[in-house]
DNA sequence: TGTACATCAGTGAACGCGCGTTCACTGATGTAC
DNA sequence: TGTACATCAGTGAACGCGCGTTCACTGATGTAC
C-alpha cells in the first residue's frame, strides 16, 4: 500500500527521532536499520524510501537531533553558561546517555565516520559555543569567546570521563570539580542572583531537565 | 607446529601492541579480531589461544596501554601539567589519532563496553589525575586536585572536539583556547622558565612527542 | 465529478558479506622415564 | 643423555549469525482525461 505524500513526510521524521536516541545510547555501529525502523514503528524495508544508505540517515539524525537540541535551547532561554553548564555536568545527564549530549556520546565514533556528521557537529558546536560566548567571563569578545571554547571541551570531556569511571566518587569529582571551574572562573558573574554557591556540590540534582546541548 | 613457552608469550605483547593502535585509530567495533593478528603478523585462528574473546583483548589491549603510557610519563618524566597539556592539546596529537590518547579516541565506546574496560581507564585516570594534580594550580592538595580535574577534562574534550571540527581555524581554536586557559590558570605558575608565553598560539608545533597521555 | 492508470511507500523474504568463533590438523616443545 | 609420548601454539577452512541492502509485491494515492 502506497502511503500520502504527508504520510511519508510524517514517517521520515520519526525514523529521525527515534534513530537519534538509539545512536547516542548505543553508538551509531551498535544500532542496526533494522533496529531504527523497528523504533519508528516500521520495517526495515521501506528505510531506502528515505534514506540512500545508514550513513545517510546518521548524517541527517545529527542534524535534525542538533537543530531540535538548538531551538529547544532558544524556547527554554538555557542560554547562560553557568546554568548550562550546571544541568549539563549534572548526575541526571551522565546517566540518561540516550537523551543526552551527542557530542559526549557520539563525538569520537563520528570522527571516524563519514564527513557529513562531522560537518552537522561543527556547525552544531558553532552555535553553541555562539550562544554560550554571550554569558561567559571575559573583558572582551574574544576573551569571552575563549571562554566559552574552553568551557564547551571542559564539558564534554568531564561528561565523558564521569561516564567512563566505573568509581562512583571519582565520577562525581569530575563533575563537581568541572563545574566549579566553569561556574567561578570561566562564566560572567553578574546576572543570577546567589546561585554560585549551590553548585558547588553535584548533590544538588539540577532538576531532571530534559537534554541540555 | 607448538611455539615455546617465550614465544608464545612474545606473541601475546605483539597482539596487544598491535591492537592498540588500531583500536584507538578505528574504534574497537572497526578493528576485527583477523585484522588484530594480521597486524601481529599471525593468522586469526591463535587469538583464542592468548584471549577469551575479542572483549578480553579490548580489556587486556587498553591496561597494557595504559601501563606502557604511564610508564614512560615517568621515565620521560612529562610529568609538568603546563608541558603535558601544551603536548596534549597539539596539532599533531589531534592528527595522529592512532599514537595518541585512548580516553579521547574510545572513551565514549568502551563506556557501552565490557566493564573491565571501564576499570582500566579508571585505573589509568586516577593515576594521571595524581600525577597531574602534583603540578597543578591550587593553595591545597584539593584544589590542585580540582584543577588537575578539570584540566584534565577539558583536554580530552578539546580534543574530540577538535578532531570533530571540519573547520581547521575553529579546530586550532578550541586547542589554544583550552591551551591558554589550562597554562595560564590551571597549572602552578613557578617550575618553567618563560614557557607560559610561547604557549598561546598552537603554531608551536610541540615537536612531534610521542604520546602524551 | 468520475474513471483509468501510473506511481510509489511500505512489506517481508532473500542475498551476500564480514565477523566472531570453532575445529581438525601440524609439528615443535616439554616432560617422564 | 637419550627416547617416547603427550601437549598445545599456531594454521586455515568452516560455521553461524547479523547486518546492510535489494527486490518482487501490495494497494492506496495522485494524476490525466
Amino acid at each position: 500500500m502506497r502511503n500520502s505524500q504527508a504520510m511519508k513526510d510524517r514517517n521520515r521524521r520519526r525514523i529521525l527521532d527515534a534513530a537519534a536516541p538509539l545512536f547516542r545510547g548505543r553508538g551509531v555501529q551498535g544500532v542496526s536499520v533494522a533496529d531504527v525502523m523497528q523504533a519508528a514503528g516500521m520495517t526495515h524495508g521501506g528505510f531506502y524510501r528515505h534514506f540512500a544508505d545508514k550513513d545517510d540517515l546518521v548524517v541527517e539524525a545529527l542534524a535534525n537531533s542538533a537543530a531540535q537540541r538548538a531551538e529547544e535551547r532558544q524556547k527554554v532561554g538555557l542560554n547562560d553558561l553557568a546554568a548550562y553548564a550546571t544541568a549539563y555536568l549534572s548526575p541526571a545527564h551522565r546517566e540518561r546517555r540516550a537523551e543526552g549530549c551527542m557530542f559526549a556520546a557520539l563525538g569520537s565514533e563520528v570522527v571516524r565516520g563519514p564527513d557529513g556528521g562531522r560537518h552537522a557537529m561543527t556547525e552544531a558546536m558553532r552555535n553553541l559555543v555562539e550562544t554560550l560566548a554571550e554569558t561567559a567571563a571575559g573583558r572582551n569578545a574574544q576573551e569571552r569567546r575563549q571562554a566559552a571554547l574552553a568551557s564547551w571541551s571542559a564539558m564534554v570531556g568531564a561528561l565523558t570521563l564521569s561516564r567512563l569511571s566505573d568509581d562512583a566518587a571519582l565520577a562525581d569529582e569530575i563533575l563537581d570539580a568541572t563545574l566549579k571551574l566553569i561556574v567561578t572562573r570561566l562564566s560572567r558573574k553578574v546576572p543570577p542572583t546567589g546561585l554560585t554557591a549551590a553548585t558547588t556540590s553535584s548533590s544538588t540534582p539540577a532538576e531532571p531537565q530534559d537534554s541540555p546541548c
